[in-house]
DNA sequence: ATTTGAAGACGTCAGATCGA
DNA sequence: TCGATCTGACGTCTTCAAAT
């Protein structure tokens, strides 16, 4: 593990060419992802360095390569970038369809407790129209 | 004890919507 | 127009009660 000292950020080599980049979220949460890279035999990281850019959620890092210069090398690093981008994309949408879903629950039930009062209101008023009606026809008789 | 079906929670993707 | 966010739809997994 190394530490980047950007919002508690460590890397864990992984065998086969990928690393584990755990990140600290605002509430301090650790999350982690997987992000490939290449890593010497001695176990450093080669051809990526870590960096914070602004356009990251608080503690997220990003791996950023450096020496790049062959077509293939540009390819493979632009598909590291896109699966490192579907990866945050999934983790934001996961935490966005749970929100959601909590968000869904409380309406629901918002509405339940209205259907509750409402139901308890029209008791009420059917009582009140009842003894309203009996009131009357009571007064007509003695009349 | 095992099986089965319903209900709820979750992750993912795709499409809609919105603000810069 | 583009990126961020929200949400519906779908498939999967887990839990739990009822049936066998």
């Amino acid at each position: 593990m190394t530490n980047a000292g950007q919002g508690a950020v460590t890397a864990a080599a992984m065998p086969a060419g990928t690393t584990i980049v755990q990140y600290t979220q605002g509430d301090g949460s650790q999350q982690f992802v997987t992000v490939p890279v290449s890593i010497s035999p001695a176990g450093e990281v080669q051809a990526y360095q870590i960096r914070a850019p602004s356009s990251l959620p608080a503690g997220v890092v990003m791996a950023t390569p450096t020496g790049i210069t062959s077509p293939q090398q540009l390819a493979e690093e632009s598909a590291r970038k896109r699966e490192l981008r579907l990866m945050k994309n999934r983790y934001k949408n996961r935490e966005a369809a749970r929100e959601c879903r909590r968000r869904k629950k409380e309406y629901v039930k918002c509405l339940e407790t209205r259907v509750a009062v409402l139901e308890q209101q029209n008791k009420t008023l059917i009582e009140e129209l009842k003894s309203l009606k009996e009131l009357y026809c009571h007064k007509t008789e003695t009349e």
